[in-house]
DNA sequence: TTTCTAGCCCGTCACTTGCG
DNA sequence: CGCAAGTGACGGGCTAGAAA
């Protein structure tokens, strides 16, 4: 049911040891038949990330550039580091004297959950392979000066940014819009709907908005001076509308700062809102997270099936060069 | 038609990793 | 060193297809 990913030790990826060139001569008295086949192993000092690059010379004076049948240690399908080659033998090394060298089972436990990197890391490190492993894009909206997925609209006179990215303005007379770095689904303009918008009793006064598409671009007006401040709650995050007790400069992201807090209450209030808004990010890191896996898996895939391709044409090749061999040697 | 099962997606927790 | 991001693991919900 529950797929097992097993921890490979470093062994597996490691490279057979290769000769700098190999060739085939041709027996004496052959002239007539060109130097069957030249393979120079062009990688053998090559690192991870850097596959070996083999240079077959076909009879028919064709070089075929091969990569990847017999390559050096790379980022592989099993991927692994030397430190979790390190880690493996060292777990293997407490099951069988545990109970001797003390070793504790956090530690144990502590290794074998050592993983590999991430897997942007790794796919990027396999988009250097001429195979045509495509990169995973980094993202850029956050690293951007100006929110792109705002468009023109009121002025906005306070633009904030939430720690997860996301930007709040709010212009003149209280429209407020909050827009999410473009990145997936969910993208620009959101809808806030005030629960208790009437009220302007000082505290918090919780808005919801519904996710919508671009657009579907709306806008509503809070009453006051207020602004927003965060989060979410269950399915359907939430945002909460303050009356700022100080005056803040504009352009400052919004946050309650442990100062302003005088009461258990809103002691709790801020640890709730924390957790929340923790699990919100979470929440979208994962998503993103699987998203990449998918990708990655994918590109491993798509890999697979290169190398396949390549292994089945060394293999006749193979087979021909060995019939040409045993009908010369006849 | 109902039940079972496998597969997929999602949210959450716990932990590691990388960066300032 | 602290924090945010990333990710494995786990459990729950949903759904389509098979079996009873």
């Amino acid at each position: 049911m529950e797929m097992v990913e097993s921890q490979q030790d470093g062994s597996a990826t490691d490279s057979v040891a290769e000769s700098d060139a190999v060739c085939i001569q041709n027996q004496p008295g052959q002239s007539q038949i060109p130097p069957i086949a030249q393979v120079s192993v062009a990688g053998s000092s090559a690192g991870r990330g850097s596959p070996a690059v083999t240079l077959v010379q076909l009879p028919s004076g064709q070089t075929v550039h091969v990569q990847g049948v017999i390559q050096a240690a790379q980022p592989s399908v099993i991927q692994s580091t030397p430190m979790q080659a390190v880690q493996v033998t060292s777990v293997a090394n407490a099951e069988d004297s545990a109970d001797s060298e003390g070793v504790t089972d956090s530690q144990k436990r502590r290794e074998i959950l050592s993983r590999r990197p991430s897997y942007r890391k790794i796919l990027n490190e396999l988009s250097s392979d001429p195979t045509g492993v495509p990169k995973i894009e980094e993202e850029k909206s956050e690293e951007e000066g100006t929110p792109s997925g705002i468009p023109a609209m009121a002025v906005p006179t306070s633009l904030y940014q939430t720690s997860t990215g996301q930007y709040i303005a709010i212009a003149q007379g209280g429209a407020i819009q909050i827009s999410n770095p473009a990145s997936d689904g969910v993208q620009g303009l959101q809808t806030l709907t005030m629960t208790n918008s009437g009220a302007s009793q000082p505290g918090a006064t919780i808005v919801q908005y519904a996710a919508q598409t671009p657009d579907g671009t709306q806008q509503f007006f809070v009453p006051g001076s207020q602004v927003v401040v965060q989060a979410a709650t269950g399915d359907m995050p939430t945002y909460q509308i303050r009356t700022p007790t100080t005056a803040l400069p504009q352009g400052v992201v919004m946050a309650a700062s442990p100062g302003t807090l005088h009461s258990p209450q809103q002691l709790a209030e801020e640890a709730t809102r924390k957790r929340e808004l923790r699990l919100m990010k979470n929440r979208e890191a994962a998503k993103e997270c699987r998203r990449r896996k998918k990708e990655y898996i994918k590109c491993l895939e798509s890999r697979v099936a290169v190398l396949e391709v390549q292994n089945k044409k060394l293999i006749e090749e193979l087979e021909t060069l060995k019939d040409i061999c045993s009908s010369k040697t006849d």
